[in-house]
DNA sequence: AATGAATGAGTTTTCATTCAT
DNA sequence: AATGAATGAAAACTCATTCAT
């Protein structure tokens, strides 16, 4: 049933997330998945018709997870502050850009994102809009209960996640998303979590 | 003449910053030129060819301008030490991350890097060792010269570059380069420029 | 169906063994068979592989042909001699040198012989060493029979084929393998078939 | 002057022999010559013409080359036959089957014979009827002069000259022409020489 | 749900040739 | 005598797609 559509999806997002969309051919697809050319069209309209259903669902899929991090920091004021945050930050790295569906995903729109303005939306909004936002809100909560204190929290925002933009780029969008890719993540992402919350907290 | 020649490399440097390199065609760059599609064929050995040397070439132009900043740097402890500093870093800002001819080709990297091992070591040798590395050697040579004081230069330069890559990214990268987009990353660079060495000073 | 790719193959042996491989496009092959060129390339990987499945049929076609004919020679010596062998001759003549099929294929080995050493290798096996092989091996058979007499049966299949060899090339690989020619041919044949074994009987 | 011309003519001939003129590019001419492609054309009016002048060449130097051997024959009956025969015939053997020039020649002409009339006439004419024609008439001169006794000299001329013809298929149009393959061609043919003249003799 | 067969439009590339210099 | 630059035509091949089965 849905079996087959769901290999070409995967497939499909492996080999996009390599080589870009245009690098890559219907045959390609097919060899990866084991059907012919042909059979494609039976699930999907087209080619461009795949692309769109794979950003489609990657849409909803970030959206729902936002959402849980974004509940998590409403909570923060009445919760032990530091500890729910490293939770909502563990969950930021792990299942989204550690996550192979999502890390795929993001590569993708940053090998697309110059080809057209909706594709550029769509990449800024995930990787940057969103993300800053979110940290700003965070930082905007914890400084309104009190627990840090900043003027300027969207900056903070940036400060807080450039470094973890760029050790993303530099290592789990380099080749593949190995352990060991991950784990050097892993310990610049939270040596500079920590840096800067012992930083924050010196002021 | 080598007229042709150069024109063929401008325009396809320019179409395949904007798509992609599979996403070109000879055809696409031919009809941009003014040249039949056979005439290429005079002055490249295939399309693989023209983009290898618009590869090459800006590894050395960059190289070049890489190496001016490091005499810069090198020169700071005598100098006024602060003012140097700004004009190696405007220039980094002007002559490499907003030039016309380097933002393209950084653009042309990033859509291109997870396409195979080599162009991963580029992209990642010019967007990040680079960077950090001569941004390393500054903090390095202002600590050895007793300007600022710190113990982890290589973080230090993680937080200062970090932001204006995320910037770079965001405003450098996003559909044509114009003045606009080059002001706001500006003042976002600049601001965060001043930021960091405020707060350095501070402690 | 098949129906196409034993058409293609007809169609393309025919121009090849006329023409060569290289000066028969594509092009000429379908407008031959009545397709589209891209459709070729459902039936076969590309232009080489065309003449690889030719060449790949004809030998398994000829080992064939050529192990009927040497069962003929095993029973030679319990049967009426001559009589067999007179018909394993024709066999031979009409069955392979001036069949349409092998004709044509022995035509475009012809050609192409001098390309590589693999076409060398073919041509001078199924053109030279079999055949000569074989007439080696009736007149080894003959002689242990007592029928013939010779010290010498490969230069004995050297005087016998080497004619028929000469008149093939110029009867039978020269332009349209018309009725005509395969009669000029086989009068020459038989007559110098005769002459030889008569000055075999008169030894 | 005539250098570039001559040597454009020599690597033609030497290409063309290997590969058959449409498997050779102006471009693969030029590049083992030395000089540009727009070059060829002041020397020649295009590809055909490299071809016809070199098939032109070949016409007159053949047909000096047969002059002298019918000359050499016609004086037989008066000079001590078979030294005077022996002689012809290796000349026939070293300075027009074994001479690098003609033989490469007569392999160009065994490739391209079937592609046209003309083509396929002169190559008739080069490898069977003047050859088999010049052998009936020194059998018919020697016949005359009582040195051997014959009825039919066409077919005794195809009884010597097959093998002949055999033996350079196999050796002498056989990858290069080395060294090795011409003294394996001149054994057997010879052998077979002194076979047919001590049979000839026998009767 | 899948595939065999075909195709139009397009891809990159090659080729012989021209012509001004 | 040679070449730099260009080109029209054609080559081989790819690609996304269609459609009957």
């Amino acid at each position: 049933m849905n079996e087959t559509k769901q290999k070409i999806l995967d497939v499909s997002l492996d080999l996009f997330s390599q080589k870009g969309f245009s690098a890559v051919s219907i045959r390609d697809i097919c060899k990866s998945v084991g059907i012919k050319e042909s059979s494609v069209y039976y699930h999907f309209k087209n080619k461009q018709s795949i692309f769109n259903e794979l950003l489609q669902r990657f849409e909803t899929t970030a959206t729902d997870l936002m959402c849980q991090l974004e509940q998590g920091v409403n909570a923060l004021p009445d919760a032990s502050g530091e500890n729910l945050y490293g939770k909502t930050c563990g969950c930021f790295f792990e299942n989204y850009l550690m996550d192979e569906y999502c890390n795929k995903m993001l590569r993708l729109l940053s090998i697309e994102h110059l080809h057209n303005d909706e594709m550029r939306k769509i990449y800024d909004y995930w990787l940057f809009d969103k993300p800053l936002n979110f940290q700003g809100k965070v930082f905007s909560v914890l400084s309104m209960s009190g627990m840090i204190q900043t003027e300027d929290s969207s900056y903070l925002a940036v400060k807080f996640y450039a470094p973890i933009f760029l050790f993303m780029q530099r290592w789990l969008f380099s080749g593949a998303l190995t352990e060991e890719c991950k784990q050097v993540f892993r310990e610049n992402a939270y040596k500079h979590v920590n840096h800067f919350f012992s930083e924050l907290g010196d002021k």
